[in-house]
This record gives structure tokens, C-alpha cells and sequence, in this order.
DNA sequence: TTGTATATTCAACAAATGTTGAATATATTG
DNA sequence: CAATATATTCAACATTTGTTGAATATACAA
């Protein structure tokens, strides 16, 4: 039952924010009582952390054994640059092989968090602010001579791409007549790679060899 | 008084959204009765409208004008893929060198209604939409050989690295422990350019002499 | 001044909001 | 079975929500 209102929740809080749904509409898609929030969760706000947080630890941890695992594979800590987003980037990479539209929801969820100042400093400190450490480091073995000022705007860079596309919200379908859609994480995350990495080798000096 | 309650709603609405902010909250903000926002606005969702209106014809048109701009300049139809991404990042600069408080509440709005899909399709077709077209033809120009789809893929990403900057986060600042600053558009700006440019480089083929 | 259009206040409405305590049902364990 | 813990329902609460009609004030024109 907890995860069934947090599946609906989850979908609900994506497409309308935390103050757009109510606790009778999500108990309402839910089929259940309007009690039963209270029951299992608390207050409203405790419902809406624990829709976030039971994704975001899972995928934090997921990220940083992808951006370790290279490291391991080429038996140097040297990686490619490419890898290194790939690795950042796997969110689009799970959210399209598990086919699990829970996944897509939080997403886009996670998506609305990461443009929001209020729940930013909400939400994301606790877990996936740490994690932006090792990821900053991995840039900074690429570029040794990079201004730290630099590797973090090209993270907010990065991010800011990659939220835009977890948000899934139909614009490039509406902008490109239907030649391209929000929902396909395969080909954005594909091409994202290389738009990226080229972008980060613009404006952070010479590459380590 | 249209106008004060027009600053005082696109403030609120651009740090809670539509839904984080009711009207009561926006009257007491601004020293009025409720009853005046029904007297000059109507409804609250046109209220909305009206604060998100009011500046983005502004924008849109500056924006073409900078696009156009250079094109005159140059004598010819021809414009470096540089011009033309400063063209599309044109609201940085505005509110920069505006200085005006409004400019930077309604940049946040704004990027709050790009990456919602909810108000995406709401507020954007009316006005930003048709806009857009002209920027994807001048990258066209470019790009001459570059498939539709990658031209709209470049898009996406440099409308989402754009907006995180416009949401005003303050996340580049927690992470960068104050190197960087989320209201520095002038720093953001100027790394962004050179920074999407090679991005397009990288994905869109062989550029135009 | 009077008359009129505009602006603002006041009071109230029905509906929706988050939250909770008590009652009831269901499952689990002895 | 009985006893106990867990789960679910019901009804109600105090606030807050958006909205509006009527009354009042202010500005302006004749």
C-alpha cells in the first residue's frame, strides 16, 4: 500500500508540483481514503520527501558505480571525458532500459526540483549534492588546468541540459512537428554526449592527455 | 496600481509558482483589498497570464531584433553560429544591464513555465513558439547539411542550459562553496556562448563557410 | 456644484484544503 | 478460540481558497 500511494503520488507531484495536488486527489487516483496519507506518511511534506527520496538514493548510488566502474575497467583512474557524462547522464540510460514508467515520473520530478529554488535547497543537499563532488573531481582529472570556477559552470551547463529532458515536457515535439520526442531519452542521451563534452573542452583549456 | 500588482504577483509566482501562491498573498504583499485583483484581472489563472505576458512580447521581439541585427551588420545574410546563440541568450543580458529586479523575478517565472509541461503548453505556443523557428533557420544556415532533428536536439539543450541559469537556483553557489554565483548572468553569459557553440559543432555536421 | 465614471473597500459565499480522533475492520499471534 | 497489532473507514474540525455583489470613496467632466 506504501508504495502504491507513492507511485501515484510520485505521478501526481511530477505533472502538477507539490502545491498543484492535493492530498484528496492523490488519494482520490489512489483509491483510497484521505486518512491513510496520515497514516503511513505524516504531514503533506513528509509524503512529498519520501516520494523523492526513495528514488534518489538509489540513483545516486547508481551514478557514482558508473563513473567508478570506469575508473576499475581501464585499470588507470584515467577515463575519457565522455564516459565521465555518460555516467552523469544515466538517469536518461535507466529511465529507458528499465521501462518502468515510475521511473519517468520521478524524472520529471526531479527534473522540476533541480529549476526550483525552494525545493533545491529542500531537497537535494541531503543526498545528491554530495555526489556532485566526485563528479567535479573526475572533470578536474581531465582538465588539470581548468579554473575550478569553470568546471562548476560547466556542471550547472550539464545539469541544466539534462534537467530540461528529464522534465519531458512536449515542447520538441510541438517545436519540430513531431520529428522528435520528449520522451525519447535514447536518442537525446546519445547525442547529449558529444554536445556536452564539446562544450566542456570549449571552455575548460587543454585536456589531460 | 496594474503595474504594482503585476510586480508584486511575478515576484511571488516566479519563487512558489502558480499553485505556491494565492491571491490573498498577493494582495497583502502589495497593501490591497482581495477584491482588486478580480477588478483588474479577473480570474487568478489571468492574472497569471498577464504577468507572464507582459514582459515576454518584450523579449521576444528583442530578441529577433538581435537576430536580425547581425545579419545587417554583416552586409550579408551570413552570421557567425557565436551571434547567433548571443541572439537566443539575449535575456541574460537584458537583465543584466536593465538592473531591474522585474527582469530577474520574470526570467525565474520564466524558466519555472519551460520546464513545466503543464504551463509549457499553456503559456509558450502564443508568443515564444513562433519565434523559435527563426532561430532554428539561422541555424540552419550554418549548418546546411545538419539534419532537422539535430538542429532541434541543439535547441533543447540550449534552452535548458539557459533556463536552469534564468531559474536562479542558488545551487551553483552551495556547490561551489561561493566560487559562483546563480545571479552573476554576466559570468553565465559569457562561458555560455562559446560553450553551446561548440556543443552545436559537435552534433550538427560540416559548418557553412 | 452636480453627475458620472473609475477605484477601492467590506462582507460574505460555497468549496476545497490539511489534519485528526474515534470507530471499525482485518490480519497476526498467542 | 481469544488477544493484540495493524490497517482502513468515517465524520468532523478549523483554515484557507477563489470569487463576487453591494456599498463606499475618489477623480473627473459638465
Amino acid at each position: 500500500m506504501r508504495e502504491h500511494i507513492l507511485d501515484v503520488a510520485e505521478e501526481l507531484f511530477a505533472t502538477r508540483g507539490y502545491y498543484g495536488v492535493s492530498i484528496r486527489q492523490i488519494t482520490q487516483a489512489a483509491g483510497i481514503d484521505v486518512a491513510l496519507i496520515n497514516y503511513y506518511f505524516g504531514k503533506k511534506l513528509e509524503l512529498f520527501r519520501a516520494v523523492f527520496d526513495r528514488r534518489t538514493e538509489i540513483l545516486s548510488n547508481w551514478r557514482t558505480e558508473a563513473l567508478n566502474a570506469t575508473k576499475a575497467e581501464a585499470g588507470s583512474p584515467e577515463q575519457s571525458l565522455e564516459e565521465i557524462i555518460r555516467a552523469f547522464l544515466l538517469p536518461l540510460k535507466i529511465a529507458q532500459e528499465s521501462g518502468d514508467a515510475g521511473w519517468h515520473h520521478y524524472l520529471a520530478l526531479l527534473a522540476h526540483v533541480i529549476t526550483s529554488a525552494e525545493w533545491n535547497k529542500q531537497l537535494l543537499p541531503k543526498v545528491l549534492d554530495r555526489r556532485v563532488g566526485e563528479f567535479i573531481e573526475a572533470l578536474r582529472d581531465r582538465f588539470p588546468h581548468a579554473r575550478d570556477e569553470d568546471l562548476h559552470w560547466c556542471y550547472q551547463y550539464i545539469s541544466g541540459t539534462l534537467a530540461l529532458t528529464l522534465a519531458q515536457t512536449g515542447r520538441i515535439d510541438r517545436l519540430s512537428g513531431g520529428l522528435c520526442k520528449s520522451t525519447d531519452f535514447a536518442t537525446a542521451y546519445e547525442k547529449m554526449i558529444p554536445f556536452l563534452a564539446a562544450g566542456c573542452r570549449a571552455i575548460c583549456g587543454q585536456e589531460a592527455g
